[in-house]
DNA sequence: CCTTCGTTTCGTAATTTTACGAAATACGAA
DNA sequence: TTCGTATTTCGTAAAATTACGAAACGAAGG
C-alpha cells in the first residue's frame, strides 16, 4: 500500500538542503563574497580560491542547485549573484531552527 | 616553506562544520526535538525515526562530533541533549552569515 | 553467574562528494 | 573563419557518507 508517509517536514528537508550547500568551506566563502559585494565572476573567484577551476565550477553548480545562488550569463563571462528570495528563505529557516 | 596559508577563515570553517552536521534531514529532525523538549534517549528516537538503530547511532555520533549535541550516560540509557554553548555559537554564526 | 536491555561498534555495500586535468562549448575579436 | 578568452562538462579516482544487520558491550536484575 506504499503507506510510507513522508516522515520529515518540508522545513526539515529544506533546511537540510541549504545546510548541505553550506557544508564546504569554499561554498561558504563564495556566499560570503556574494553577500558582501553584489556579484562576481567565476574567474574572479578562481584567482582567489586555491582549487582548480573545474572544481570551483562544480561548487558553483551545487550552490545553484541549492537555490542560494544564481548565475547570469553575460558573455563571455558568467556573473554569479545570490538568489535573494531563497537566501531570505534559508535565513528564516535557520533563524526558526535555532530559536 | 609550506607557505600554504590557511585560506578559509575560522568562521567559515566552523559554519561549514555546523552546516554539514545539519545536512541530513534526520539530524535536523533530532535537533528539532532536542531544541523543543529538553533531552531524549536514543531508543525514544529509534521508535520514531524510520531508520535502523545502528544508523541512528551513527547520526547521533556525527551530531556529537559537530558539537551541537552531547550525550549523558545515564545507565543503561544515554540521554542526548543540545550542547547549549555550541548551539549558541552556531546560531550566531548563521545569523552573521545571512545578514 | 547468566540473562536481558539499551546502545554502540564492526563489517560491508552502495552512493555521493570532492578533486583534478583534458576536452568541449560559446562568444567576440582579429 | 580562425583565434583567444571564460567557463563548463567529461572521465576518472580517492575519500566520505549513508545504510543495514550481526556482534559486542556494560550495567542491572534474577
Amino acid at each position: 500500500m506504499e503507506e510510507v508517509k513522508e516522515f520529515y517536514s518540508v522545513e526539515e528537508k529544506k533546511l537540510a538542503r541549504y545546510a548541505k550547500a553550506l557544508s564546504h568551506p569554499v561554498r561558504v566563502y563564495i556566499c560570503d563574497i556574494l553577500s558582501k559585494q553584489a556579484c562576481c565572476y567565476s574567474g574572479d573567484l578562481a584567482e582567489e580560491v586555491p582549487i582548480a577551476r573545474s572544481t570551483l565550477s562544480q561548487h558553483l553548480k551545487e550552490l545553484k542547485n541549492s537555490g542560494l545562488v544564481q548565475g547570469e550569463i553575460n558573455p563571455p563571462k558568467i556573473k554569479y549573484c545570490l538568489n535573494k528570495e531563497n537566501w531570505a528563505e534559508a535565513q528564516e529557516l535557520f533563524k526558526e531552527f535555532f530559536k
